[in-house]
RNA sequence: GUGAGCGUAGCUCAGUUGGUUAGAGCAUCUGGUUGUGGCCCAGAAGGCCGUGGGUUCAAAUCCCAUCGCUCACCCCA
């Protein structure tokens, strides 16, 4: 038997109303806060995500699917949105028409990872681009979309993370205190953490490993070393979210793994998934569409894992959705009505009523299990005493009454129905 | 890439110290008198016990390998 590949996952018809209803809040939100819809290619010249995430990133240096094409072109699946984004701004001169931009997005997205909870290699992630401003409110209002969805799905059990990684001067200032402060301890700390003492120093902080810990806990801050831009903008984002109300944590060990980050930095992360606990995350691209060839121009954005909020409702429960239903169940009681049974149905469908009936020449009984199945309103009774003298039989499904039509008065039933 | 756990019907799981035709619940299908659902009842269908090899008179059960799944590290959404 072939079967879809590690860390890939079908969305079966039982699923696909939660997805819907997802989906649904999302593009509600965005609307709300006037971001319109782009929709990319799902896969780009391997170029511009080496460039645009950073060679030395886990993203690109192992996790992408990345392939010749016919014409030996290297093409890589989409592994994040934000590349792709600046992209599509720069090629289309979005810059021109307005001097701000407000994106959103849903779209799968591809990394080979090894498959846990909440992490999958091919995932779905919906998230927003604001490119165009340096306004600080623009980063609050990343932070408060986000939360906000989270909060009509119902989650409860959230903490928004936020920090502020600077510019990248004050940044390698900061680095290189760091680096003094650990110098004499570097031999106490685990291998990981020696390994991220080269690679990406900051990460120490993010290390579970307590002796780790209790090294770092003295370490310097990187928001002690904020250059007063960056010092400043971060304080009106968290004056801000205080003001609408959105509860937050400062957490200075907050590092996101994508090179092209600057200043404010958020996560939202639940406890209700695993160790895969961060629902969305974003921040501050400041140099980013510049790097990407396009007239030197601040973005902010942010990028939200759907199977893990999905995972998350589901953990707390945190909304129900109706059964599904049909209006009507057409219920062929004599055999050879099998067309006029679906002349019936065409009329009610073209009336926007969802209609099924027996494909099968099932007996009366198994279509009335069958309706009763598929949760149907209202059943019609087509043959019989009934349809001999010209009539039909409606049944109303939660009350068990039933009322007599004329065969020429669908019209009538429709009314009824609806 | 590293580590741990688990693979028995569509799903959730039983399967006694290896011992005949491998079970249950749910789901599916068919019935329970002339043409009517949910509840109930009766019956049916559905498994090379992940795959390959080994030990044994005998393997779902023990051993090895392999594949797959799950979780964690890592990383991230």
């Amino acid at each position: 038997m072939i079967k879809a590949v590690t860390g890939t996952k079908d969305i079966l018809p039982s699923d696909i109303n939660r997805w819907y209803y997802l989906e649904n809040i999302v593009k509600e939100v965005f609307a709300n806060f006037n971001y319109k819809e782009i929709r990319t290619p799902v896969f780009e010249e391997t170029a511009l995500f080496a460039r645009g995430i950073g060679e030395g990133t886990d993203i690109v240096s192992k996790e992408m699917y990345t392939f010749l094409d016919r014409s030996e072109t290297s093409i890589t699946l989409k592994p994040e949105m934000t590349a792709a984004v600046v992209r599509a701004y720069i090629e289309h001169s979005l810059g021109t028409l307005q001097p701000l931009n407000k994106l959103f997005y849903i779209s799968p997205m591809f990394r080979q990872e090894r498959p846990q909870a909440g992490r999958f290699r091919q995932f779905h992630q919906f998230g927003a681009e604001a490119i165009g401003s340096t306004s600080p409110l623009l980063d609050a209002e990343m932070i408060e979309m986000s939360y906000n969805i989270f909060k009509q799905l119902g989650l409860k059990d959230l903490v928004v993370k936020i920090n502020s990684l600077g510019v990248p001067q004050s940044r390698e200032e900061y680095k290189n205190k760091l680096r003094d402060f650990l110098s004499d301890k570097k031999d106490k700390l685990t291998e990981e953490s020696r390994k991220r003492f080269d690679k990406n120093i900051l990460r120490i902080f993010d290390s579970k490993i307590e002796s780790d810990q209790e090294i770092m806990k003295n370490a310097p801050l990187l928001i002690d070393y904020l250059d007063e831009e960056s010092k400043n903008d971060f304080e009106i984002v968290k004056e801000y979210l205080t003001k609408v109300g959105i509860p937050f944590e400062v957490d200075s060990a907050l590092v996101r793994g994508l090179d092209y980050y600057t200043k404010t930095t958020f996560e939202v992360i639940s406890n209700k998934v695993g160790s895969q606990s961060a629902l969305c995350g974003g921040g501050r691209y400041d140099l980013l569409i510049e790097e990407l060839g396009g007239k030197p121009t601040p973005g902010v954005g942010f990028a939200a894992g759907m199977e893990r909020i999905l995972l998350a409702c589901e953990n707390e429960n945190s909304f129900t959705l109706p059964d599904p239903s049909i209006d009507v169940y057409l219920i062929r009681i004599d055999k050879g009505l099998e067309s006029t049974v679906a002349e019936i149905g065409s009329l009610l469908r073209s009336q926007k009523l969802s209609v099924e009936f027996d494909y099968l020449n099932r007996s009366t009984k198994a279509q009335m299990r069958e309706a009763n199945k598929l949760n149907a309103k209202y059943v019609l009774f087509i043959g019989g005493d009934e349809y001999s003298r010209g009539e039909l039989l409606l049944k109303n499904m939660a009350d068990g009454q039933q009322k007599i039509f004329k065969k020429d008065e669908i019209n009538k039933i429709i009314s009824e129905v609806k």
